[in-house]
DNA sequence: TTCCTGTTAG
DNA sequence: CTAACAGGAA
């Protein structure tokens, strides 16, 4: 016998190969007797899988859980029932769809995905059938990829995803920073190493649903695991502390002030924001910058030239600019000051405070930034709150200064 | 390669 | 207060 190429003293996983290849059998017997299956896009029970369904349904997971999910799913499948018509829908359709589901950068994407794949099924007759092939298309990465192949295509691939992460850690002990690349490679390897060559999709399914039903981030429901004997976080009594992430830096807060601005019609001007930042691409009213605080420290203010110009659009620039060019005067809906703020966004690393402020317009004022808005080709619309609600499709914070009991103007 | 960014629900 | 994943900037 010759000697094993790999170096028997630093192996690769904590558990026996009886272990690992014991992983994958227990989890499907789980997931057969108790897993969900009704899921409204699960391909597991059909020989002939739709791949636009997972692809769809796997963007729309990402960063959103199964429950919100459901109902903006099965709108869009409805309105949009092949990959074919969604290519060939209008944006500000998409959009609508995907209003409130948030991270509308994925909606973007999915939409040019859209375009993307329907010029590869003109050219080769298919969807594509690689892993390769699929992270080529817009806002599909390494997991989705995975995810489609092995469940749309019941094809070979791996997925490693939030849930998958949870679920492996545990079960193996693995304590490194997840936010490390080096730990993140370690979790690929093993994430491979226990996917089943000839049931990957299956498998997919199963993980998921572990990771979302029983492997929970808190209160996770060992007793009814199927790995829980050789869990190594279970073992510990330590099921909680994995995960490991290295905690996160304090947020700063940023105050912006929400414009009413009214004509005599009581319509409301909207803005389409710029394709990327925040609420890319969708309607909102225009924001004025005031300044940004971490704790008492002041980072920034709307004083500052450099700041009023990288923290407003173009479009607030000139609407802020008009404002204070015709000393008008936007008049808050509460004390306004800027702690009493009444939306609170939380974002990755900031808090956001919106005050909304009205502001009633003559028709010739109304018109004039009107005017000045066409000039730089800024989309912009006159809508009644009902009717932006209805055509536009708003994100949850535009609601939210919407529904603000002092303003009125629903 | 690594770092930074987005939104909502639980 | 925390989690989720892809893309673009640094």
């Amino acid at each position: 016998m010759t000697q094993p190429t790999v170096n028997l003293n630093t192996k690769l996983f904590n558990h026996t190969e009886t272990e690992l290849n014991d992983f994958a059998p227990r989890i499907l017997n789980w997931f057969d007797s108790h897993g969900r299956h009704d899921l409204p896009w699960q391909q597991h029970k059909t020989d002939t899988p739709n791949p636009y369904i997972v692809w769809l349904s796997e963007v729309m997971l990402q960063q959103t859980q199964v429950t919100t999910v459901i109902p903006y799913f099965q709108r869009f499948m409805s309105s949009f029932p092949s990959v074919q018509d969604l290519a060939n829908a209008d944006w500000d359709m998409v959009a609508e769809h995907w209003a409130g589901l948030g991270y509308y950068a994925r909606a973007r994407n999915l939409h040019k995905g859209a375009k993307q794949l329907v010029e590869i099924i003109n050219e080769t007759g298919d969807f594509p059938q690689t892993v390769e092939g699929w992270e080529a298309i817009s806002g599909v990465g390494q997991s989705t990829a995975g995810a489609i192949v092995a469940m749309g295509l019941h094809g070979y691939g791996v997925i490693c995803d939030g849930n998958v992460k949870r679920v492996i850690t545990r079960w193996a002990g693995i304590d490194g920073d997840i936010t490390k690349s080096a730990t993140n490679k370690q979790l690929w390897a093993l994430a491979e190493r226990l996917t089943p060559i000839e049931d990957s999709g299956h498998f997919a399914q199963a993980m998921m649903d572990m990771g979302a039903t029983l492997c929970t981030r808190r209160n996770p429901n060992c007793e009814a695991c199927p790995i829980s004997k050789d869990c190594v976080a279970h073992a510990q009594g330590r099921e909680m502390d994995y995960p490991f992430k290295a905690k996160k830096k304090p947020k700063p807060s940023k105050f912006s002030n929400a414009l009413v601005l009214l004509n005599s019609k009581n319509e409301i001007l909207w803005l389409q924001r710029p394709d990327s930042g925040i609420w890319g691409g969708l309607w909102v009213l225009p924001l004025q910058f005031e300044k940004k605080i971490l704790g008492k420290k002041v980072l920034s203010t709307s004083e500052e030239d450099s700041v009023f110009e990288s923290e407003n659009t173009l479009a607030e620039q000139i609407v802020d600019k008009w404002i204070n060019d015709n000393e008008l005067q936007a008049l808050s809906v509460n004390d306004g000051l800027l702690e009493s703020a009444p939306i609170k966004h939380t974002l990755t690393h900031f808090h956001w405070y919106l005050q909304p402020q009205k502001l009633v317009l003559e028709d010739q004022q109304s018109q004039q930034i009107t005017e000045l808005l066409k000039q730089t080709e800024i989309s912009l619309a006159w809508l009644s709150a009902n009717e932006a609600k209805q055509t536009l499709g708003l994100p949850k914070a535009m609601l939210k200064v919407l529904e603000t009991p002092e303003l009125c103007v629903i």
